[in-house]
DNA sequence: CCGGCGCTTTGACAGAGGTCAATGCAGGGG
DNA sequence: CCCCTGCATTGACCTCTGTCAAAGCGCCGG
């Protein structure tokens, strides 16, 4: 079980246009009217005026794949909507074994509203846009705003119920089901072209900080699968859902 | 990864005085000014005219070791405070295999609010009572107190954090550091005696069940441990933690 | 259009942990 | 107080997945 540390975890990688360091880059503003996650993020049922007023609060942001918004163990100083872009959540042991506790999508919020410290890094996984609040200011709104205390609340539920389901995934299940799995979540949350591909926001490392396997065993088992004729694999991070029935045995249970 | 199927899952044992099916008895009704968790169950910093609102929602109820109170896939018809006594929440795949996704104890919170579904199992690993409340009465409620959604809010944060915490260690720690993560926590949360002995509410399966492994693996490193040094085995559930500094290096970073 | 970098694939091998099968033993019931 | 039941322990073995190493090949930059 000791993976081998990890360089491109602390530095980034030198394909990596804006390291992790840079600055998070203000973009056009844009009024909530004009948002393109309005009517599912979070602030979606406020009254339009309390609405712009939280607006007021927070900026818009744009970030680059592979920065860092947040880091685990930090202090709690921001929080934000997803606006547009996949980021992963992620935590790690001291020698750099990591694991992806959560993928988030537009709409989804993230941060840690009413917490000091961060409780895992935040990092774009493709170019992303926030909308960004400084975390106490947020914690008042929300505090004297019981909608949006109450779409939190919903929110946090269903994160919590995912995560809990991932981690029979993560316990009990082979890496075979891992595999076909994720594959059919991926299928579930990502748009699928034409001739039904999905383009994944992930490598293989990710894929695998995901499942809690290798490199080598994610690739072995895609390969595989493959080979069986129930996904096809075209180009770096394409991948067509050829047998969604066959996956779905493969998936085991649940 | 094909595990045999565990009779003991579907009927209950037969040293199990309560059958799984036994109805939750109802036992002294008692106000929320003798209850052991009034200040640290969600309901504790409602205005005592309101708690007594709630209270009248709801009813105590009491549990024997082995009963469950909720099946995963069920409605979702109740919620409740734990009052006393230990429980775990579980998911499991159609063929048996198990994972323990939360071990709660008094003054948690259980059950799904503002939701249909009941996302997992929750069963009493020791005698327990409980302060139950109808689900949609207590949405209602809770949609209509703001404090008592804020504290939930609260609560559900921090299950969150807990439960990715946890996903580290099922996708990347060994299965040494595993039981060595495991009994730290439970040395944090578990009374201890005066010779620093703990009670695990938990048999050897059950802490497999936690861990995503097996009972002979957690079996073979918990003595493994024993002969180090580190741990001492009294009786069938009690650990003792000789060595605390010595399972935190077990334990691998974190 | 070509070259090279770095991700991905593939192979050979090792070892952690799962499987199967006794045996041990704690603790409740008679 | 002792027996019996079922959980826990231990051993032998094997498989799955991780490790190490090398080759393949998309994809970006020039």
């Amino acid at each position: 079980m000791d993976m081998k540390f990890d360089l491109a975890q602390i530095a980034p990688p030198p394909h990596v246009a804006f390291p992790m360091s840079a600055p998070m880059r203000a973009c056009a503003a844009g009024s909530c009217d004009q948002c393109g996650v309005r009517d599912r993020a979070i602030c979606a049922d406020l009254p339009s005026g309390d609405r712009e007023a939280l607006s007021q609060i927070g900026r818009r942001v744009a970030l680059r794949a592979g920065q860092t918004v947040m880091w685990e163990g930090d202090d709690s100083m921001v929080v934000a909507n997803v606006i547009e872009g996949t980021l992963k959540l992620s935590t790690s042991l001291g020698d750099g074994r990591e694991q992806i506790v959560g993928v988030v999508y537009p709409s989804d919020f993230i941060g840690r509203p009413f917490g000091t410290l961060t409780p895992h890094s935040v990092t774009a996984l493709t170019d992303a846009r926030l909308c960004l609040f400084p975390r106490r200011a947020f914690d008042g709104f929300a505090r004297s705003h019981g909608a949006l205390q109450h779409r939190l609340l919903a929110r946090t539920l269903d994160d919590l119920d995912r995560t809990r389901a991932w981690m029979l995934l993560l316990g009990r299940k082979s890496a075979r089901e891992k595999v076909a799995t994720f594959l059919l979540d991926m299928g579930r949350r990502l748009p699928i072209d034409r001739d039904g591909t999905i383009e994944l926001p992930l490598s293989r490392q990710q894929v695998a900080d995901i499942l809690g396997l290798t490199i080598e065993t994610v690739s072995r088992q895609m390969n595989e699968m493959k080979r069986l004729g129930v996904i096809a694999l075209p180009g770096r991070r394409g991948v067509r859902l050829i047998d969604a029935v066959a996956l779905e045995a493969m998936a085991g249970g649940d």
